[in-house]
DNA sequence: TTGTAGGCGTTATCAT
DNA sequence: ATGATAACGCCTACAA
């Protein structure tokens, strides 16, 4: 009824463990019959099922994806929603489940329950997206070493991890010259409303605009607006008035900023981060830095492959753009 | 190393095959015995894995949650974000695997080929949603009746197969006599703008539409929309001096909508349909029919499971509410 | 290089 | 009401 890997062996003339070797291409199989085994495959369109392969092996596993769009900004919602979109295609393709989890299901549990959780569902990598030094059972459980695992935009490297993401100093130096060019020069007085502390990409992104500070000379005033579009705005009421420039670490917080110096009725150029699409509404034309979250995701999954394949850790960068979204962009 | 049902079958002195039936709730086990399986599984920490599970019995699988993001509009993917966040949360609780797919996976693919795809994948449920007509090869996968199938705003039901989703004609009713009596009453001029033709939802908004002018007497002119944003815009630029109210089919035509009528520099009430983040950012504060698709996703999880288990379809109705959705509402 | 056979953790079918 | 045991589809020593 359902072609299995027995059909094909059976149709090619060999044993089901050559189809099997076949299928996950190892090396100690003769041209000839690796013909012959996918011919039969062709010809009976057989499909690996991947259920029983993670069952089996516990080389080949399930990736799970694990998110937390639950501060419930639109912002977040696309951008866990595009991380997920890559990690299921990549994984549709490479024939590997991906199972998303979200933070809000693990929280309250401890880090061998959540361990031993991922375990009982055959899950063998995991790819953690936007989360901060706050969720700490989730370090904890890549410390571990129970799984493979891929970060998205947080530092930690071994051997059984890897991290993506973009240059986050980098870009916020590529941004805010291009922002500051553009606009005072470099005599302008910045007002930088950073992320959350805690989080890796804040640091970077701080970084990046202190350095750029050194570089080109500029006043720098760093205020904590921890990603909050809300706080951003309240900031920007309050010391938006002193400053030429708002650079923003993020564009959740561009827009709150923007928003303001609107109420005020006055204008300074701001630049955020992340190349979101709600940008496009603000009417305002803002520098950010567009990230390719889809992509990333992709590479994510791609790279969970790797490790469970036995490669060890490493760190990836990804490339982004330097953009300003336009309302004409985003109407579909 | 893991613990099995065979660790519990032993800790409980019982054979395994009886675990399995208090773990599945089968009629045929005696109280005496259910507290002791229960006892075991308890002090063990015993979670099953469901990935065997679903290899071993073709009753109880795995369901697929199909969604469409790719239009790519902020909205859908808030939307599409909340259907699987929705479903994932029930399926968790319920332990079964949730896999998310997207239409773009399948676009050129034969129904034989899904199917074959999804069976092959220990898939025995699909939720579809926001799909529209256009998608035939869904619509001709739901009446093969391979799988047990649950439609998220759409109308067909049969043996395999529930529907899901608020009464659209209702709350369409609901929202537009609630903007007409709030501002121009019965005498008004509405100009509706409606979504895609071929989708059920566009039918159903349309008639609650037409129904209500009968019943208040008021004058309605219906301009397809086709749920673009932009479409939107541009009927408004041509229409909108002539009209009191403007109604539309989704917030992002009204988004459209009532940005053309500010570049006009006119007036009118507008309303929309679905309640999405968005409309908190047009600073306009109109009124919209609020969904709550997480809930949605729940519901369409906890049907999947029902007519897993046997059960068979029927058409659900979810609540909605009216709402208007503020700048201050979204700000986080 | 290829084949044999024993798992992987559950469910389901028969006996008992 | 309970227990043995053969599947489910694949992977992987180990043997040939």
């Amino acid at each position: 009824m359902v072609v299995t890997i027995r059909d094909v062996a059976k149709r090619a003339g060999v044993a089901v463990s050559t189809v099997s070797k076949v299928i996950n291409k190892y090396p100690s199989v003769s041209e000839d019959t690796i013909a012959r085994v996918n011919k039969a495959i062709e010809e009976l369109h057989f499909i690996p099922n991947s259920v029983a392969a993670s069952l089996s092996s516990k080389q080949s596993g399930r990736v799970a994806v694990i998110t937390d769009p639950d501060g419930q900004t639109l912002a977040s919602s696309e951008i866990m929603m595009q991380y997920i979109m890559g990690a299921v295609k990549a994984g549709n393709e490479a024939r590997i489940d991906v199972i998303p989890l979200f933070f809000s299901m693990l929280k309250g549990m401890t880090v061998e329950e959540i361990e031993h959780r991922l375990e009982v569902q055959n899950i063998r990598s995991i790819i953690m997206c936007g989360l901060d030094n706050d969720m700490e059972v989730l370090l904890d459980l890549v410390k571990r070493e129970k799984f493979k695992n891929v970060l998205v935009d947080m530092p930690m490297v071994d051997e059984n991890t890897s991290n993506i993401g973009v240059d986050h100093a980098q870009a916020q130096k590529d941004i805010l010259r291009k922002t500051i060019t553009e606009n005072e020069g470099p005599s302008a007085s910045v007002l930088y409303i950073s992320g959350r502390t805690n989080s890796y990409v804040t640091e970077e992104r701080v970084r990046g605009a202190k350095e750029l500070a050194e570089e080109l000379g500029y006043k720098l005033t760093i205020v904590d607006g921890a990603f909050s579009e809300k706080k951003a705005r309240e900031i920007t009421l309050e010391y938006g008035r002193n400053h030429d420039i708002i650079a923003c670490g993020s564009d959740l917080m561009a827009i709150g900023a923007m928003k303001a110096l609107t109420d005020m009725n006055i204008f300074h150029p701001v630049c955020g981060f992340d190349g979101i699409t709600l940008m496009g509404y603000t009417g305002k034309n803002m520098n950010t830095v567009r990230q390719n979250f889809m992509e990333i995701g992709e590479e994510a999954l791609r790279e969970a492959y790797r490790l469970m394949t036995g490669e060890t850790g490493r760190s990836i960068k990804v490339p982004y753009n330097l953009v300003h979204i336009r309302y004409e962009d985003v109407l579909a």
